[in-house]
DNA sequence: ACTATATAGTATTATATCAAATTAAATTGG
DNA sequence: CCAATTTAATTTGATATAATACTATATAGT
């Protein structure tokens, strides 16, 4: 006869948030990205919005870091965008193993329509919550993010 | 002069709030799938544990109702499930569009062995959050969930 | 200077996911 | 009772993602 290990309450608490964070990551990434236009994905919008906040002409790795994504992963994603002229990747002249991303025109004007697209649906969405469980929820959600990411 | 939607700072909340909860579902999810044995991914292991939880027997639509994910993604996780032998798809009785899906031994054996590889995972994990924390966030996390699964 | 190691980007393979189209079976309406 | 509609499962095609392996370049240590 072989035993399972004993589960505390607090281990099926933590195992309850961490599916109900998959749903809503589920549902709320479908829904934005249902809103976006020229067929941008989340994860293209997201490198659009990036360079226009703080700056482009990031090497891929850099990219990579700033999302917690492999550079496998930022790699299709740049190749996407690239392919529809959002973004240009040129040689890095300080490192021949590297490259540097810059945003074009058609990238900037996309990542604004983006924008215009999908504010009402966030609008919508703040009376999910009342402001005060927003203000609550926020910190602790950052406090799990960081632990999950020192512990990998 | 194009003019961008005004955004309050409630929407810039629920955009990191959002935001939060995909780092944190990517972080966790990728931590969790691999502390599990038999190649088992989140959702093979997760539709193995529902059958251990509440019964096996359901329908494929059903499963994806549950899950939340289209009859598409239910019919590709269910396959690997049964190239592993790890569930039987019968035919339903009640209707010929219909199938039955069970939990084999084998299915079983690898359910437990997937609990007993991650128990210690989830243990390490509570101490990311405080008990009251936990308790604290969770209803925030069920309702927003609920809300987001009412407007789609 | 040369070798060993590390890093950047890419390619490949496997999985999850959705959307849209397809097929088969059940249900409904006239 | 038959035609139209709905539902169940599947298939196909696109994208994101991780792991792994590979190539080219850079850096470090001897």
């Amino acid at each position: 006869m072989s035993k399972l290990p004993s589960t505390t309450s607090a281990q099926i608490d933590i195992f309850r948030l961490l599916n109900e964070v998959g749903i809503i990551h589920q549902l709320s990434s479908s829904a934005f990205e249902k809103t976006l236009p020229h067929g941008l994905t989340v994860a293209q919008f997201s490198v659009l919005n990036h360079f226009t906040r703080l700056g482009d002409g990031s090497t891929p790795a850099q990219l990579a870091s700033a999302f917690q994504v492999t550079r496998g992963t930022m790699t299709s994603t740049l190749k996407r965008l690239s392919d529809k002229g959002f973004v240009e990747i040129r040689p890095n002249d300080a490192d021949g193993r590297s490259k540097r991303v810059y945003m074009t025109d058609g990238g900037r004007a996309a990542r604004a329509d983006g924008i215009t697209a999908s504010t009402p649906h966030f609008a919508r969405i703040v009376e999910a919550l009342s402001a005060e469980e927003r203000k609550m929820i926020l910190p602790l959600l950052e406090k799990l993010r960081i632990w999950l990411d020192n512990h990998r």
